[in-house]
Formats: structure tokens, sequence, C-alpha cells
DNA sequence: GCAAGGTC
């Protein structure tokens, strides 16, 4: 009698065969492949690991041709299942074709059971024995026995629900970033791909939402009244009960009835012990948010991290979404390794008690058990295992959480003061920390100690000063990583495993990038989530995996058959897909801009600006027949603006055209232009955008005469071009300085080369004609 | 070349 059991990874057949043979276990290989071989009651295992999902769906290769096949075909054809890793098909070929019973034991979920039968639809082409299925939610001994005592029958509904996921995230995927894809290359040449997939997609919907927020807040102006109070030589602040005061005269109401107020009550003080518990236990989830949080790490590099840690032996596996320990869970095993290192101290504390407290959570996947250090070691050790960078601050931060979980609350005096001034109240908090409890071994969350003075009830404090100071609301902060992190666990976007990738999906596409911890949206992003949300909203927002997930659901609860949720949900794809091409000119007009945008902005010579008609990017356009400035949203956008036809073109990226927010051009040595404004020498905001380095006023007329500088010779010319001018030192570097103290003109700094620099007043009438050394 | 889900 042979049995062939499959599990999802190389780690958990290890681990199982372990268990199942008390121990003795050979371990053999199949192509490279191990397999964990023994006897038990006169029976033969073998239990071999597979790697993750080892099949996927592709459209048929004649499908793959993106400019020769319409996207929208992709709505009606079935994609195929292939092998994608074959040695693994391989091996369980050979190890079935000799097993009387096969066992699936991968892990219990959704994908678990699909990652099982697909070892199944390759072995059943060699093998007609039965084939079971091991239920177990934890890789404990007891669970392992008990799934391999009572076998179950493989889960069709379950494995299918997986299927119908992976077909229709395909589908829509393929077919959506196809269409969009192409569409945007018949304007704008680019290379890259306009993907769309239904985690990604509402991925960046969340940093786009966040970005309309802070776009479209207007500022409010608000008051708010404090006051600093003193009592026996110690300071202390209160604050209004009013809070933020939006309405000026009340606020001035307020503070002119008690500004001149010398004394205060304390009329309510109440003090209170509060505790704050130390974290639940690291899932995948939360790892991955504190360690963006605190370290300053991606999700995607932290994950990678903690892979590699584990892989060493360091900590337990990295992807999990239980956040509780089990009942059995061998704290003193994983702990004693700590007790003679920093946390000395502390870990001794923990072993000293009668049973180990863990605070724990409330979600269990049924997998793993949250992220543990497996082994302890100093830096040097992690580092020279692990080669990555930040390899140890991960670690640091997994050890110190794993303490900090079974240690003491902290807690904190809480002291609470009501000041009344005249009837205002004011209102102040104190906090001292009494007992550091898990902060102690967690430096990454600090509490500072705020002192208040020890005031007893009904007393009178002095009043130092009250002030009333104007602020502005300001905009909501952009989203951190950990904050989109947290809306995709909300939400259902993505899973434990794949968070992290939907992030960098939409940053390898260009839709956003994050600025230290923070995610700021690209033009791309921006202006791909605004033409969908006006055409297919429901892309934008998690309503999609919502909808998807429903209908994937059914088929697992068996109230739905595989064939009528694929059918639904490839109806709904198409729904959106027209939605989608209905909408086609208007998206394409918009990504086209941005895609060529990308080009524009980085080409510093032609780059002028943003257009103030629609929004895209001006840049001097040179053709045959001469130059001009247009906009990249041409054909659309028709905007143009004229440029002189002689002479060198250099943006002024310094200064700023007032009138229409674009670059101002020089032409030349001769003129100064701004785009759109004519000769800027002529526009009535010249003086505004462009000032011209005036020296003083003009003799003759009311203008002002200022420094023209043209391709052969600078002079002083008037502003009103009255005619008057005077001439100007050829060489050397002209700079205005202050006041002349004897004429109301400026004076001049002369600077030529290998000269002194020299200081004077130039103007003609000026008493004291004589240049001063400097 | 397209998605999302496993795992290494």
């Amino acid at each position: 009698m042979s049995i062939v059991v499959f599990t999802e990874k190389n780690k958990a057949a290890a681990q199982i065969a372990g268990i199942l043979s008390g121990g003795g276990f050979n371990r053999a290989s199949i192509d490279g492949i191990p397999v964990y071989d023994f006897k038990k009651n006169g029976k033969e295992w073998r239990i071999m690991g597979l790697s993750g999902h080892i099949m996927g769906y592709d459209f048929p290769p004649e499908y793959n041709n993106w400019k020769e096949c319409d996207p929208a075909v992709l709505l009606d054809i079935d994609p195929v299942k292939n092998v994608l890793k074959k040695p693994y098909a391989i091996a369980i070929s050979k190890l079935a074709g000799h097993a009387d019973e096969l066992i699936l034991a991968c892990d219990f979920d959704r994908e678990g059971e699909n990652i099982g039968f697909e070892a199944r639809s390759i072995a059943q082409k060699v093998s007609k024995a039965p084939v079971k299925r091991a239920r177990f939610s934890s890789l404990s001994a007891g669970e392992i026995n008990q799934a391999f005592e009572n076998l179950l029958e493989p889960d069709e509904n379950l494995a299918m629900s997986a299927e119908a996921r992976q077909i229709l995230d395909l589908r829509m995927g393929a077919a959506f970033t196809r269409f969009l894809t192409l569409a945007v290359r018949e304007r704008a040449h680019t290379k890259g791909v306009i993907s769309i997939g239904p985690c990604q997609t509402p991925t960046c919907g969340f940093v786009y939402e966040r970005e309309r927020l802070i776009r479209d807040f207007e500022s409010k102006d608000f008051w708010k009244i404090e006051g600093l109070f003193s009592y026996s030589g110690k300071d202390f602040m209160g604050t209004h009960r009013g809070g933020h005061i939006y309405d000026k005269a009340k606020a001035d109401g307020i503070f002119r009835r008690i500004k001149d107020c010398k004394k205060g009550i304390v009329a309510k003080k109440s003090e209170k012990e509060s505790a704050i518990n130390p974290p639940y236990p690291l899932n995948t989830t939360e790892f991955l948010k504190r360690a963006s949080k605190f370290l300053g790490i991606s999700p995607d590099t932290a994950l990678e991290v903690a892979e590699q840690l584990y892989l060493a032996g360091f900590t337990s596996y990295p992807r999990t979404e239980t956040n509780k320990y089990a009942d059995d869970f061998d704290f003193k095993a994983s702990l004693i390794g700590f007790s003679s290192g920093e946390f000395r101290e502390q870990v001794l504390a923990i072993l000293s008690q009668p049973e180990i407290r863990c605070r724990n959570g409330t979600r269990d996947g049924h997998d793993h058990p949250p992220i543990y250090p497996i082994k302890a070691a100093n830096r040097q050790e992690v580092e020279k295992n692990v080669r990555m960078p930040d390899v140890w601050k991960v670690y640091d931060l997994i050890v110190r959480h794993f303490i900090a979980n079974l240690m003491p609350p902290a807690v904190f005096d809480k002291t609470r003061l009501e000041v009344h001034v005249r009837d205002e109240i004011f209102d102040t908090t104190g906090s001292i920390m009494k007992d550091a409890g898990w902060l102690a071994v967690y430096p990454f969350e600090t509490k500072n100690d705020k002192f208040l003075p020890n005031v007893e009830l009904n007393k009178e404090v002095d009043v130092k000063k009250i002030s009333n100071t104007k602020s502005r609301t300001t905009p909501p902060k952009r989203l951190t990583e950990a904050e989109l992190l947290t809306l995709m666990d909300k939400n259902g976007i993505g899973t434990k495993a794949t968070a992290p990738s939907h992030i960098e999906t939409n940053k390898k596409r260009g839709y956003f990038e994050t600025k230290g911890k923070s995610i700021a949206i690209l033009d791309t992003g921006f202006t791909l989530m605004e033409s969908l949300d006006s055409t297919v909203p429901i892309l934008v927002k998690p309503d999609i995996r919502a909808r998807i997930e429903a209908l994937i659901q059914d088929v697992e609860d068996g109230q739905k058959t595989f064939e009528n949720s694929l059918e639904e949900g490839s109806h709904l794809i198409k729904e959106m897909y027209s939605q989608l091409s209905s909408g086609k000119e208007q998206i394409v007009m918009k990504m086209a801009g941005t895609i060529t945008d990308e080009n524009i902005s980085s080409d510093k010579k032609n780059f002028i600006g943003e257009c103030p008609e629609c929004g895209r990017m001006l840049r001097i356009i040179n053709t045959d027949k001469g130059r001009f400035v247009g906009c990249s949203g041409y054909p659309t956008c028709k905007k143009t603006y004229s440029l002189p036809k002689t002479g060198a073109l250099t943006v002024m990226r310094s200064k700023e055209c007032k009138k229409e927010g674009v670059a101002i051009v020089k032409v030349g040595n001769k003129y100064h232009w701004s785009v759109g404004m004519g000769p800027c020498f002529t526009c009535d905001s010249e003086k505004v955008c462009f000032p011209p380095d005036v020296v003083g006023p003009c003799p003759k007329c009311d203008g002002s005469m200022f420094i023209l500088t043209t391709k052969d010779t600078r002079f002083l010319a008037c502003t009103n071009r009255c005619g008057y001018t005077q001439s100007l030192p050829k060489e050397g570097r002209l700079t205005i300085q202050k006041k002349c103290g004897q004429c109301d003109w400026k004076q001049i700094r002369l600077k030529a080369k290998d000269k002194d620099a020299t200081e004077m007043c130039i103007n003609l009438r000026c008493a004291s004609r004589r240049p001063n050394r400097s």
C-alpha cells in the first residue's frame, strides 16, 4: 500500500512527514524536488511539497498578438490552463503512478484547495487511485494527526471558486489593459502599458480619492484661544473648550472678556490610571504596516526580507492572516534564547510567571501562527546569513513585537484639569508614565510625559497670558503606505501575500510613487482614475473586487454553479467594457496628454509649462514653416502662441508669467518675450512677470529708466519709450544696488573681468557723479 | 506585453 501526499509547499511537506512518521523519515528527491518517505503501519508514505500554483490560465496563443486581436474578443474566449512549473508536474506523475491512495494536504483555503486540484488533475492522467483531502488549520502535531485520521472528500466547490476568480481576473485584466493601451497608442507614442485589474485599479483608486480630497480642499480660517497658567511656579497650558472657533467675532468676544483676567479657578479635576495594551501578534498585514510606519521599508521589500529571514530559519512563516497564538503555542521555547541578551530582564520576568499571558487578536486564517522569532540571534549572525539591507531592523522589529506581546500593559497616570477664567472653560491634560510595561522593549511608539503641577480642586491659578491665534485648516495628508494597506485589507483588495505586489504594480505603471512614507499620485494615475471614475466608476472603487468575490463565494457555498458564476462575471465585465469603449475618446484624449506630457516635461529645452486652457503641457514646436508654442492636447486643444521667427529661445524657468501662468521665453538677447503676451515689454503684466532693471525715474517723462540689453549693446531706456536714453559701460557685469542717497536713482555695481568692482550712481544729473571705490 | 494568486 502506497500513499502519496501533496502539500502546498516544501516546508509543510517536511513538517507533516516529521509529525506522521514520528521523526523517522527519509529525504529523497525526484528531479530535484524533495520528497519525504517513511513507513507507518505497513503503509508506505511519500509526501511532496508543491510550490503554490503550478498551473495557470492564459489565452490560446492565437490571441496573443495585441495588434491582431480585438480586445473585445477576449470577453468571449475561454482561457486555457497550462502547467507553468514542469518539474513539479513530472514529479507528480512519477509519484502518482505508483500510488494506491492520493491525499491533498494543501492549505485550508480556496487557493489551497485549488492547488491541490492542480496536482490531482495531473495525477489522474496516470492514476485511478482514490483522492482524499486532509484538512488542518495549523501544522501542529495534534491537528495533523487528526486530519490524516479523518480524511475528507476534496471540496469541488471550494476549488472551482478559485478557478472562477482566475478566469474572471484574467479576462477583465487582459481585455481592459489591451483596450486602453492600444487606444492610447493611437494618440501617443509610447511603449508603456496602461493596465487595469480588479485589485490594482481600486488600490490606485484609494490614492486618487485622497488626492481629490486634497485638491478640492478649501482652507478655512479659525481661531484658537489658549491660556498660559501658573501654579506654585510651574507653568501649564490650557485650551479653550470652544476648540477651533470659525467665527472671528465670537473668538474676539471671548478673548476680550477674559484677556485681562489675572486669576483662574480649577473647577474640575480628575485623575485616573489608563493602560495601553501591547499590540496584537503580527500577521502579515500588520507586519507590513509596521515595517512601513516604523522602519520606512516598503511593503514589497519588507515581505521579501521576511521571506529570507524565514528561509534562513530566523523567523516564522511570513504569510499569515492569523494574529492569535494557538492555545498550545510553546512560548517558552521561543523566549528562552532571548533570556541572556538585551531583553534579559523582560524575558526573565515573563518566564517567571506561573503562566505566560499573551495579548491575542481575533483573526484566525487557520493557516500559520503569527510571525514570531524562531531563533535568537545577534546582528552579525543575521546580517551574515541574510544579505539584504535592513534585515536586522526587520528581525529586531519581529523580536521586539513578539516579546512586547507577552508583556504587561503600559500604565499612565492621566490628569484632566478644567480651569475657569471668568465663565470661560479651559481644558488641559497631563500624562505621566507609571509603568512602561511593553513599551520598554518597543521604542517605535513613544509616549512622552506631559507634566502638570500638583494643583488641587478649587484652587486659584495665575493667568499669565491669554492668546487668540488665527490658524487655517489644512487639507488631509497624503496616504501613507501603511494606511493604504489598511484600506486594502478592510476592503478585501488582495491578500496578505499579494497586497504589496498591487502597490508595486501601480508604481511600475507610473500611476503613483512613494515619497518617503507617503504616496503621491502621478499625472497618469490621476488622469486614468478620473477618466474611469466618469466612465466605469465601479472600477475605481473596491466594489469591483467585491462583485467578483460575491460571485465566487456563491460557487464556494454551492449557491451557484461554476459555469453560472463565470457567465455572470463575464456579463459584468462586458458591461464595464462597453462603458469603457463608449468613453474611449474622452479617456484617450486625456490619457494621451499625460503620456506625452511625461516626455515633454523632461524635455527641458522645449517645455514651457501648463496649458491655461486644458491643463496639459505647452512646448515649443519647430516645423519647416516656423516655430510656435503648442499644446500637447492637440488636436483637441488648439491653444497656440506665436513666437518670433528668429533669435535663440531660452525658457526662463525662474520667472513666471503672472497673466497666464506659463513660462517666460527670452528671445535672443534683444527682447524679452512672455508667451502669449506678445513682446513682454508691451504687455500690461510686464512689470510683474519680468520686472525691468529699473535704475530710477526718467528725467524727461513719468516713466522709469531701465537697463536694456540687446545683442550688440546695452543702454538705459525709458519704460514709456519716450526716447530718452543714456549709455552704459560696455564691459562687465551690471547689478543694481541700493539708493544713491543724493538723488532718486539707484547705484549700479560694475564688475569687469580682472578688475575690482565699482559702485556708482550713473544719473548724469546727480550731484555726486564721482565713482566710489568699494 | 495583459490579472491575481500561490511560493522560492
